[in-house]
DNA sequence: GCCGACTCTCCCCCCGGGGGAGGGCGCAGA
DNA sequence: TCTGCGCCCTCCCCCGGGGGGAGAGTCGGC
């Protein structure tokens, strides 16, 4: 009698399909107690199962193949606990915004709202501490939270107040492409010291159409997709970095209805009064790579 | 000058990547509204985004490309409405499964529990009026509540009344496979009308070993694993399908903790007393294919 | 020793995405 | 009108996390 149980036992036990066990072996998950050398059989003991009932679950959470393999491979409980809780968190979000994606649906269903107000603006050369990088739209989020604690760590340090509500530069390729450069920055009076990744630089100055999004993040295409439409049929096309201003954002309260985000979209100068044909707009295209965002101000 | 939106304008407006935007283009989902037959560019208009921001939300959602191609091309609101209704309760489903799989997983993980109880139990001969098929593990729950509803309609129409609790009989390759024949039933006294997919059958006679789940099926797999490690350590090897006894079910209460399933893995007869080697034990698997499922029964 | 059930590896498929190559197109400035 | 650059095209390969199935080897009861 051989010692162990057969792959197809462990699968009657366990409720993982075969596939998924030689899977799971292949990616070191749970390695079988006993491979035969010669055959290559794989056979596994009662005391597997309560780990392939946590990997079960872990998958179902949505956990990936690998971060289930780092989490059982740490031995120290506590970081053990400390991974797992991290992911419960991000699962929780996920929910969280499963719940506001209905929500939305359901509004761009019934398709009524208030007419968006936009409004032309421009500008003026800010300067401000920043911290830029090029970065993937799926981490942007945590990307901004880790950005702006180490502007808020600057300032403190530097004994320095905001002169006005936050913001970021989005380059449109973070869109198109999923991937591209952004900024956060406080504004400032006076240059802090750089430090870290933290720079003083200088906003230029642009014309922007700007609109207001209010409440929580999670619909803010939407009102993208508005301030777009209005753009598109005023035949001003874009150029260079999308502006966002945080009037009321995260970092001022929890009540994520409150939050007001301007949202300004750099549109060519000739607007009010002429609307100016796309191709003429694109001229604003050519201001050059880079063209829109800040210069490295005079630091100290 | 153009008339319509470039893709990259377009992919700036509804924050949907290009390489999206053809996707979607492919599939049906989002035609845009003019393609240049020498070039092969894609335009689109601002009529557009709102669709685009609908697309966009029921993938959020995880609603398969297929899905929303086929709600899309709906023109019947109603019937649109329908069909997004369903999924939104899918997603509301599956919201609740992964709280279910998140409170599994504390308990896993916090490994306590009341000892099990196992006990051998002689399945008689029972008569039943019954619906079997071949099904995918994922499909099995909206199969059951299918074959059920049909079951009950059969007795109604038949002014016939249950004998006991309905249940249900597995093939273990649904677990191994994920795929494999399931068979549901209600017992009854006298035989039933055969009509649609309605059959009156006899289950066989069988030795289970046999414990009880408490609560929701979300986590069923759990005590699966104790009665399967718990017969695995008698050196006693299982035969045949499972068979669940909904002894309190959702038929009875919607509230899921006081559900009662019977698990009844079938196991070789010599058990209590003297233990078999697991080779003896598969000398039970030997009662023929199909050994375990129910015979058609007397009809009429 | 036979034979059927089980297991092995290997390869292809699915979905919903992304990266990147290589080449064509649009458009404004020279 | 040409040139140059950015945009767009198609095509192919990659990823993760699964499934289907072929062909060959193994196990173990009879």
């Amino acid at each position: 009698m051989r010692t162990g149980l057969t792959i197809g036992d462990f699968s009657r036990i366990t409720h993982l399909s075969v596939k998924m066990l030689r899977r799971y072996h292949e990616a070191g998950l749970l390695e079988p107690a006993e491979v035969d050398p010669s055959s290559g059989y794989r056979y596994y003991t009662t005391a597997q199962v309560p780990t392939a009932q946590v990997i079960h679950r872990f998958r179902e959470l949505g956990m990936p193949v690998r971060e289930i393999g780092r989490i059982l491979s740490t031995p120290d409980p506590e970081a053990r606990a400390l991974l797992v809780a991290e992911h419960l968190r991000r699962v929780e979000h996920q929910l969280e915004s499963t719940r506001s994606a209905v929500a939305t649906l359901r509004r761009l269903l019934v398709p009524t709202g208030p007419p968006v107000e936009v409004d032309l603006r421009t500008r003026p050369p800010t300067r401000a501490v920043a911290i830029g990088a090029t970065v993937v739209r799926d981490q942007v989020l945590a990307w901004y939270d880790e950005a702006m604690t180490e502007l808020d760590a600057t300032l403190a340090a530097a004994g320095l107040e905001p002169s006005g509500p936050h913001g970021g530069l989005y380059d449109d390729t973070l869109f198109t492409d999923g991937r591209g450069h952004a900024l956060v920055y406080i504004p400032v009076h006076v240059p802090a010291p750089a430090g870290g990744r933290v720079r003083t630089v200088t906003l230029p100055a642009a014309e922007l159409a700007v609109t207001v999004h209010r409440g929580p993040h999670d619909d803010i295409d939407v009102t993208y997709g508005v301030l777009g439409t209005y753009i598109a049929e005023q035949a001003i096309t874009v150029s260079g970095p999308v502006h966002e201003i945080y009037v009321v954002g995260p970092r001022d309260t929890p009540d994520t209805s409150a939050w007001r985000t301007e949202i300004g979209w750099p549109v060519f100068r000739t607007w009010a009064g002429q609307p100016s044909a796309s191709g003429a707009a694109r001229e604003a295209d050519r201001v050059g790579p880079g063209g829109g965002w800040p210069r490295p101000g005079a630091h100290g």
